[in-house]
DNA sequence: CTGCCGGCGTGACATGTTGTCGCAGCATGT
DNA sequence: ACATGCTGCGACAACATGTCACGCCGGCAG
């Protein structure tokens, strides 16, 4: 895909970007508008609902780990304005149990930075995923599995550490260090 | 959770397990059986559909990687032929990828193995009533997670340290010294 | 209002674990 | 005989964890 407009001036699509990470959104925003899209940003998610409920934006990308509501909170309360946006979750900490519940909240994909403008605009705007020569060639890292398991469990005690820290019978202090890292590819 | 029956015998509900890995299918069988569901297994998603279409299932766990049709593949065509089935993917060879596509194709969750059946059973019923009678579950521990998933691999590769040290992402020398280690409990 | 409790974030430090290098022994195939 | 690859193990520095401790915040009973 080339930086080059992909859109007609008169029907500029409208894109809603939401992350408290300022250098990721200047960035995205400026790609998104030399490829011919309308962009606004927001710093939360809440910011974020506001934002769009003055304008409705017709794609939105959202990040997971933000000050306040995650990207998960926004999602829904986004397609209740318009069931036809095409949203894209787009975050650091990337873990299944979140993708999953991304999907199942109406995302139209989900995927993990550092992401271009370009494989945002594709996840937003191809039609179907191709087949699947998806499937890695090598089974999970034990570090990536940790990563997945660890995020499950979090996910099934509603993001409490503590009580998560209990169930995995691990110190509160080593999960939080676990959890402010980034998580390992593959 | 207990290994008493969860449901009355005069409504069995019926489980198929697609795996071309026999060991895992028969220690799941046995589970499920020992907890009243009604179990049918295969070991391709060819024979998988053959068995759903002679006797459709209202649960199904399939494996991505195996030979033939991926579970992917498979999953879809169960969903055809009772569009309330309950399928949830479980797999070594898990990824953010798939586990989209799985969602989207209409997976109503993503395991990564190692998993037991009571994983596999809350990720089924969840959200459903069942689920309240078997809520008092305690999650694996990270350490248990980790020796499982390193027996797994390594039997995937015949016993062979270096080879399953280079699968997993990790030192020789650090398998070496987790495998000189007993088994963690819980 | 106030004290208590539990959750969250953080610092500090002793101890445990891992990555990394190196070496030697054993099989296997050429 | 030689090259190659797997295995076991010692050594040591770099890094991760367990543990204790402190302050902050929000909810709730008294």
């Amino acid at each position: 895909m080339t930086e080059e407009s992909l859109f007609c001036a008169e029907e500029q699509p409208h894109i809603l970007l939401v992350d408290d990470d300022e250098t990721f959104t200047r960035v995205m925003a400026r790609a998104m508008t030399r490829r011919g899209l309308r962009v606004s940003v927001a710093g939360s998610a809440e910011e974020g609902l506001e934002v769009a409920r003055k304008d409705v934006p017709d794609y939105a990308v959202l990040d997971l780990k933000m000050e306040g509501d995650s990207g998960l909170v926004l999602l829904p309360k986004l397609l209740e304005l318009d069931a036809e946006m095409q949203v894209v979750i787009l975050t650091g900490y990337s873990s299944i149990a979140t993708a999953v519940e991304a999907i199942k909240r109406g995302a139209r994909n989900y995927l993990c930075k550092p992401a271009d403008a370009d494989d945002v605009l594709v996840a937003l705007l191809s039609d179907r995923a191709e087949v699947e020569n998806l499937v890695p060639e090598n089974p999970i890292s034990v570090d990536r599995l940790q990563w997945e398991h660890i995020q499950r469990v979090l996910a099934e005690h509603d993001g409490n550490v503590s009580a998560t820290a209990r169930a995995l019978g691990m110190h509160r202090r080593t999960l939080q260090r676990k959890l402010q890292k980034r998580p390992v590819r593959r």
